[in-house]
DNA sequence: GCCAACGTTGGC
DNA sequence: GCCAACGTTGGC
């Protein structure tokens, strides 16, 4: 079992929208970046836990707890010339971008803030804290998920 | 394969 | 809106 971070700018897609969504569950659309999607294609599996992290917004962090509730399947947006995420270089044989459907699992009564989680010891190796990362799929290890349930 | 120019992310 | 730190693109 594996614990993950995922990022999304409330404004387009927010820990709010997930609960409203049928059955509480929702796909995770539009990851364009190489290195989260290996993540995503190679690393989640059915019944692995994610930190639901709200970036670009006026109060940044973990909202709350969600599942991963599928395996990888290909990305439907990037077929579709009417998207933001489309790709002209993907194809049904070959596609590029995958995404799963995660269910929400909690949400948090105040938001684990990011001056918060900066200011805890415990997180200092934590990749989201790391200068320079802005990947929106991170691993986080059990040690990490631990110390932030703590917080919350 | 190099690298400059450009685009994106995301906190502040 | 600013800017640091990446990632991507495309000419050569």
């Amino acid at each position: 079992m594996n614990y993950w971070l995922f990022k999304s700018e409330p404004d387009v897609f927010s820990i709010e929208h997930l609960s409203k969504m049928k059955k509480q569950t929702s796909m995770w659309d539009g990851v364009r970046n190489y290195q989260a999607r290996n993540y995503m294609r190679d690393g989640t599996k059915p019944g692995d836990l994610l930190f639901f992290y709200h970036s670009s917004c006026p109060q940044p962090g973990i909202a709350g707890i969600a599942e991963i509730a599928s395996t990888p399947y290909p990305d439907p947006t990037q077929f579709n010339p009417e998207s933001e995420y489309y790709d002209p270089k993907a194809t049904a044989d070959v596609p590029r971008w995958v995404t799963v459907d995660v269910k929400l699992k909690e949400i948090f009564n105040e938001i684990v803030s990011l001056p918060e989680l900066r200011a805890n010891p415990k997180l200092e190796e934590l990749a989201l804290l790391q200068r320079g990362t802005r990947l929106s799929i991170i691993p986080v290890s059990a040690a990490h998920w631990k110390a932030i349930m703590a917080m919350r």
